[in-house]
DNA sequence: AAAAATACATTGTTATACTATGTATTGTGT
DNA sequence: ACACAATACATAGTATAACAATGTATTTTT
């Protein structure tokens, strides 16, 4: 570990971010949670632990910004498909303003 | 509390937050702690208890990212001045390329 | 045949915001 | 004069969530 503070930094900054990580994949297609780690990689260039990440996709459930369904596969194991609900939509929205806003301040 | 989930949401997105208001303050001026309390909130519009504020000042010291100075006042509580090293002016720089980085995303 | 990748999930640890509380001084309202 | 708010520091206990470690089971690659 080069710079502690800064690795402890963003992995505090992801506690806030992953969230949003999460609606804004899955307002743009549905998602299965091993699928979605490799999405948040590619996109955001940030390594989500499983066991981060499948805690936090049933916390999202619980306040109902998401849905899910099993999908059976041809061969292997079922997916747990995931989709953002009407009220996760209205929350993405409220989040990614707050967001810009608060960089705005940063940077200007 | 009208949304319960977005209120944690801010709370969670602080712990990530917090660390760059305070340095980018401090980056432009010398402050005691009371005085960021208020400085943060008038802009960025966040409320910072003193119980979170004070130990993360004392944890940046740890760290190295600021020095700090007692400074007597003609009446009153002495005043702990605060002021970003070196450390922390190369530190707040990689926060805010950072945090940059991942907005352009979110807005792309 | 072994190892890696896929796909789900839980448990224990750690970091940190937040509430509550404490100490002490100064200013304001009545 | 006296209570209350504001100023200014600080610590203790609680709650939240990332992360490492571990577990189960199937499929693909070497």
């Amino acid at each position: 570990m080069k710079n502690e503070f800064l690795e402890n930094w963003h992995s505090q900054l992801r506690k806030g971010l992953l969230p949003l990580y999460v609606l804004h994949i899955l307002d743009q297609k549905q998602c299965y949670g091993y699928e979605l780690i490799q999405d948040i990689k590619a996109v955001f260039s940030v390594d989500v632990a499983e066991g981060t990440l499948y805690p936090l996709l049933i916390r999202l459930m619980k306040e109902e910004l998401l849905t899910h369904q099993w999908v059976e596969q041809p061969s292997g194991i079922p997916r747990k498909y995931y989709a953002i609900s009407a009220v996760g939509k209205s929350n993405l929205a409220e989040m990614k303003a707050y967001t810009n806003l608060i960089i705005t301040k940063i940077n200007g």
